[in-house]
DNA sequence: CTAGGTGCAAATAATTTGCAGAGGC
DNA sequence: GCCTCTGCAAATTATTTGCACCTAG
């Protein structure tokens, strides 16, 4: 089920040895789901050793939380939880007041703005706390929802897909919008051609998508674990539709290289601070992508400059402005 | 200094009798600063009356929290801190590592984010916590920066200011804009009148923040407090400049319609959110203002319907589409 | 007079520590 | 044999409570 445990053997902080408590205590640790209190991991371990002393579970949460195992979590209630740390660093949580159960979740957006507030301050932040408090679905409808907690790599990975596959076919609109709208035959071609890419890859995303819903079946209707704008807004509203008219090949090219320039900064950038995971590779390989197709764009360009001189280019088209 | 006190003899959560003790512990308590543990309490308590118990100071904070005086926040620490909750009641903390202390800002676009990540999760939220770890630009390059903290009402009163006048010039620079695109003789008029209006209110602004200046030398180079993207941005996008150029009175009425609408209801909203307070105070005076500005412009339009019948209604001028 | 408020000391609750013995390398 | 881990019990820390006493209304 889990992708990969950390090899606990290897795991040694600041020396230590290995001993069938420890290795014990991290094992049931290890096997459990969701935010566990020393207590509870005490109690856990007593039902398969009545011989392991509380302090023993103290001192190895202790040694967990320094080895990079576990992560100690206060979620107000006068005592602190542990949970696995190998998922998402910078996760929030969701913490019903009823039941005491926590959902987990990643916002990039949120994140963001906590970068922006921290800058405005000249603050270096080590680390961000966001929890919100209140009354879950299940415990104000009753209802019992089937979604279990936990898994949240594939949730994971699907967010990033989606957001991928939203990007996309954003990018696929626009291009095809903007081959409806140029008057030049060949700026057309160079809109269409691109058109055709965008659909293309999107077709790839959309089947990979599929191929991780067969994972788990349940897996689409699962409540949203990444949040993130971002992606699928603005990178493509380069250009009114006015100007779409008149532009030629070499402009509509560079329109291209910037659209896909901006798409795979975007997802190198947010890709790269992930934890290790499906989801990451995602957004790397995406921004791969991007930059594979983007080097073509450039290449293309290039060409076509040589080709041309300079007669043709149009004043709103230079290489470098307003890259971003 | 302070705006007003809570009346405290006023406040008696579920029956209270006054008592010497408890007002002297509640006087202490409100003429602090900052983020006070219990124990600080009790050291300030104790310097200027022995006799007073820990067990009393606790129960005057328990009292106060229920009282609607004070509000425990938990920093992580192991133990709960209190600060005054006259103070904005949603807002966030960064937190220094270093000399532990805390600084507070609130973020509408922080809110509004959680606010979505509940709702995707059809969670109810209570109370949602931010928390910033770090360390402080003070501690990091051990210059002492002037600016104290405290006194938020007054920086939040000048941030809201900010906001307004912000909003105010992208709406001036926005219909002096249309204004010179606009071919039609009337059209054009409609909006250069709207420019006038939208500068002088301008001027208004600030000169009250002129004035706000004036009440505190420092207050203008203190670190932001309220961040809010929201409302300088997109309430003027309206109609790409191509549409501009067609326009007559009647649609350059509507598109000022529109835009009023916006501003008034993003300020309404977004005013009543927030704690009374000068600030909010701006929030909700501006968004009566574009109310009234909206109103006279509702009149005017239809004054030039009834006038015009609907022989010259544009295409893209429906008074109610996409007013949001 | 009586419901609260107050002080003191004892109780909790989560977590840490000192120390002597056990166990891995 | 040394160094670390472990168990147990005692210590610590923040906070709460029981109880007898005191005080305002």
């Amino acid at each position: 089920m889990l992708t990969t445990f950390p090899d606990i053997s290897r795991l040694k902080p600041a020396g230590g040895k290995r001993s069938g408590k420890r290795e014990q205590i991290v094992n049931v640790f290890l096997r459990q789901e969701g935010h566990l209190s020393a207590d509870d991991l005490v109690d856990l371990i007593r039902g398969e050793d009545q011989r392991i002393s509380r302090a023993t579970v103290y001192r190895t949460l202790q040694w967990m939380v320094d080895a990079g195992i576990a992560r100690k979590v206060d979620f107000g209630e006068g005592r602190f939880r542990f949970e696995h740390s190998y998922r998402q660093p910078r996760h929030f949580h969701l913490i019903c007041k009823t039941c005491s159960r926590s959902f987990e979740f990643l916002s990039s957006d949120i994140e963001g703005l906590v970068e922006e507030v921290a800058a405005a301050r000249s603050f270096t932040v080590s680390q961000s706390v966001v929890q919100i408090y209140g009354t879950c679905d299940e415990c104000r409808t009753g209802r019992t929802t089937s979604s279990q907690d936990g898994q949240t790599d594939l949730l994971f990975a699907r967010d990033a897909l989606r957001i991928a596959i939203a990007t996309e076919r954003s990018g696929a609109e626009f291009y095809t919008r903007a081959a409806k709208i140029t008057r030049d035959a060949r700026g057309r071609k160079v809109f269409q051609d691109l058109a055709h890419e965008e659909q293309e890859h999107l077709g790839r995303l959309e089947e990979r998508y599929h191929e991780l819903l067969e994972r788990d079946p349940k897996l689409e209707s699962r409540p949203t674990f990444l949040f993130f704008k971002g992606a699928a807004h603005g990178l493509f509203a380069e250009g009114a539709e006015r100007l779409m008219k008149g532009v030629n090949d070499q402009q509509a090219l560079m329109i291209g290289i910037r659209c896909e320039r901006g798409s795979h900064r975007f997802f190198k950038k947010y890709g790269e601070r992930f934890e290790d995971s499906e989801g990451k590779q995602i957004f790397l390989e995406f921004a791969d992508e991007e930059r594979t197709h983007l080097d073509l764009l450039v290449r293309e360009y290039r060409a076509l400059v040589k080709r041309q001189g300079r007669t043709r280019r149009g004043p709103s088209a230079s290489p470098r402005a307003g890259a971003r």
